[in-house]
DNA sequence: TCCCACTTTCTTTTT
DNA sequence: GAAAGTGGGA
């Protein structure tokens, strides 16, 4: 049967009637490079399943040799699914999913000519400063002078962008920036002594390994014929030379993607990837989605008038059919608490109006820590919410306990892992005795984990310390033996009923401690679920690696009934019938350090879009001239984006007592721009002076006797009448003026 | 070596 | 206001 005969049978019927003509277009521009430029709602996610199921359907691939990357499970199970049911039968043997999970298959399968294992470990950001933290001090370097952040977030950036520690050390202009790359090289040798990688890692093997072995990379160039990806414009360097290299040969590369959705920045996206795709690809065939089936036009309208103020941007507007709609509400308020309560007030207003459920709303705002407040006002209310992201499951302490258990049976050269559990529970082996094992170690040129079995040979080591090393080594190999006969989810459970975690925990008998006991429970399920989901396939190694990957927003449940609650960067991809954006300020959206600097102001500018793009048929957008953040108040102006919106299209709702000067409404043009205060805490101005009476939540009332300004903050020296005088830090003083 | 109390630092977003 | 780091006493 010949290609065009496939093509034509009843069967593809759906390919006309679930598309609109330039998503058709689209999905049958098969042959070579193809841009998709598909604005927020236009059908995206559509037109690339719709591409796979033709792609399979229509004969031109087997499912094997696709490959469809996006940036979260989510969206790649989703994908999944639906090409699922386009076509049940051609399902299996595709590579969907995240680039990070593709490529960490990939190194399983290929990581060895790189000298990694199969069950290498992946670090997080908390193990990957963990292990920085003993690579600079084994280099005699100070975290003082040299901060673990500035460390872990230049040499991160050095692995987004393909810098090798090298380039790195002949790029340096300071001496600072040489140490970095110091470290950075002895960091990544490190990392391959200990059979471990960090999330960049997983992108930039693949290249290294490509570049080091040509056949590896013909082998897959030959294998994906038919290349997707999702979200093109947050594809950083790394990602885009491994696309470059798997997409050269067969070049039928699509991707998919919006510049003003671009939100990836500061982790090393780069807009220029989707910008200069038709330059990368000269003879790409480009396709615009412009058609917006979400959202009404006075939504649509709100978000253009404030992207098109960006210039780093493809010009373009979205339009749909359904006219109008109800106008975007501005909520003006005096406080974050305010704001919180008018939310709720505004979710159960319309609810009644529109019938509406309590998982058709989000609320969204810039930072986690304004989930807080939002919070303490849905549950005086009895609203039943969901909180994505903030405190990750996998990243609680007591989870990373159990998981460094079982990544130390999967790889114990895992040093990181080793020293988390080596006195957790307290065994009495401490930090000395542990840089005596890593000393011995290094002298016999063994692991870690091996110098345990010779550690009676180490001077310095107290016999009853032996005795509990030797109980420990043989507790891990116990469970390394029964790797093979029992299940990863038996395993666990075993190994956490040994160490008689739970059981401490309840000893202990906190509402904290019983918490941690119940989410060692719940992690012993998830793991009973993953055994039973992948059946044969599954191992322990295969659990851990999944779970390293796991995000909030993969496992957010969207049918449940509850009201969402999330940061802009999460609410990408997704939609809502009603949406709040809240904290419109100042100094918070735009956030006070992009407020120098142009291109990260328009990635601001771009969340914004994101987050008024969610909404289908209302938006409110709440802004408040207090906010407690820290323990102090911060007054603030109202966001430079309100003054963006076309003044129709939005009606404001004040509830000020009193408007202020300082909170005009919608003021026409902006005269001096008022800086927040909390922009440079050292340049608060000082509301306390000498005298004045005082109340602390703690130490009761009291004077101010003196004010002491140092290098990074303001001391308070207060004589309470109870309990004397004491120092306090200004930022984090709760201090209320009487 | 462990444990407690005190100090310091941090809040932008996340695979 | 938390969470990690530091330091002194048991």
């Amino acid at each position: 049967m010949t290609k065009s005969e496939k093509i034509s049978g009843e069967s593809l019927q759906w390919l006309y009637e679930d598309l609109n003509e330039e998503q058709r277009r689209a999905v049958m521009h098969t042959d070579g490079p193809v841009l998709i430029l598909a604005g927020a709602g236009s059908g995206k996610t559509r037109v690339l399943t719709y591409r796979i199921a033709y792609l399979l359907a229509a004969g031109l691939a087997e499912p094997r040799e696709i490959l469809a990357m996006t940036f979260t499970n989510k969206a790649a199970a989703e994908m999944r699914e639906r090409v699922r049911k386009l076509i049940p039968e051609l399902i299996s043997g595709m590579w969907i999913g995240t680039f990070h999970s593709l490529f960490a298959r990939l190194l399983r399968i290929e990581g060895e000519r790189l000298g990694f294992s199969s069950h290498f470990s992946i670090y997080d950001e908390d193990d990957q400063q963990t292990l920085l933290k003993t690579v600079m001090s084994d280099l005699n370097y100070s975290v003082t002078a040299h901060p673990l952040k500035l460390v872990s977030y230049k040499i991160s950036a050095a692995k987004n962008a393909f810098i090798t520690p090298e380039q790195l050390h002949n790029l340096a202009t300071s001496k600072q920036d040489q140490i970095i790359a110091e470290i950075y090289a002895a960091y990544q040798r490190r990392l391959r002594e200990l059979d471990a990688m960090d999330f960049d890692d997983l992108l930039i093997k693949p290249i290294e390994l490509f570049q080091q072995f040509p056949l590896v990379l013909d082998h897959y160039q030959e294998r994906f014929r038919y290349i997707l990806v999702d979200e093109y414009q947050d594809t950083n360097r790394a990602q885009y030379i491994a696309l470059q290299m798997l997409a050269a040969k067969h070049r039928n590369i699509a991707v998919v993607g919006d510049d003003d959705q671009s939100i990836y920045r500061w982790r090393g996206a780069e807009i220029r990837n989707i910008l200069d795709f038709e330059l990368d690809y000269k003879d790409c065939a480009k396709f615009r989605l412009e058609q917006n089936y979400r959202s009404t036009k006075n939504i649509l309208d709100v978000a253009h008038s404030v992207v098109k103020h960006n210039r780093q941007r493809h010009p373009k507007k979205l339009w749909t059919e359904q006219a109008g709609g109800e106008q975007v509400t501005i909520l003006e308020v005096e406080d974050d608490l305010e704001e919180a309560t008018i939310v709720v007030n505004k979710i159960i207003v319309e609810m009644r109006a529109h019938h509406l459920d309590f998982h058709d709303f989000a609320v969204l705002y810039r930072t986690n820590a304004q989930s807080r407040v939002l919070e303490e006002a849905l549950r005086r209310e009895n609203i039943p919410y969901i909180i994505v992201g903030g405190v990750r499951f996998y990243e609680r302490k007591e989870i990373k306990d159990v998981l460094a258990y079982l990544r130390l049976v999967c790889n114990p050269a895992d040093v990181v892992s080793f020293r988390r559990v080596i006195n957790y529970p307290a065994r009495g082996i401490g930090e000395a005795t542990i840089n005596r094992l890593e000393a011995y170690a290094k002298e016999h040129n063994i692991s870690i984990f091996q110098a345990l079995i010779d550690c009676d040979k180490i001077e310095g080591i107290a016999s009853k310390t032996v005795a509990a090393i030797h109980a420990f080594h043989q507790f891990i190999e116990k469970f390394i033996a029964l790797r093979t006969e029992l299940s990863p989810a038996e395993l666990a459970a075993t190994m956490v009923e040994a160490l008689g975690i739970l059981k401490a925990y309840k000893q202990e008998n906190t509402v904290e401690a019983l918490s941690r006991a119940e989410n060692i429970r719940e992690m012993l399920l998830a793991i009973a679920e993953y055994s039973t989901n992948a059946g044969k396939e599954a191992s322990l190694e295969g659990y851990l690696h999944n779970v390293s990957l796991v995000t909030d927003i993969d496992t957010w449940d969207d049918r449940a009934n509850a009201v969402t609650l999330m940061t802009l960067h999460s609410a990408k991809g997704l939609e809502f019938p009603v949406v709040f954006i809240t904290g419109l300020e100042e100094g918070l959206l735009p956030i006070s350090r992009s407020l120098d600097d142009a291109a990260a102001l328009e990635e601001e500018r771009r969340l914004f879009y994101v987050g008024a793009t969610r909404a289908k048929k209302k938006l409110y957008i709440a802004w408040a001239s207090n906010r407690r953040r820290f323990s102090g108040t911060v007054y603030s102006n109202p966001s430079r984006f309100l003054k963006e919106i076309d003044p129709q299209l939005v009606m404001v709702e004040s509830t000020y007592r009193q408007p202020t000067r300082r909170a005009q409404r919608m003021p026409r043009r902006q005269e001096e721009q008022r800086m927040p205060k909390y922009e440079d805490e050292s340049q608060e101005p000082v509301e306390f002076s000498i005298g004045m009476r005082v109340k602390h939540p703690m130490f009761g009332k009291g004077t101010i006797m003196g004010i002491e300004p140092s290098r990074t903050s303001i001391k308070l020296r207060v004589l309470f009448d109870e309990s004397g005088e004491r120092r306090l830090v200004l930022p984090y003083a709760k201090l209320e003026i009487l």
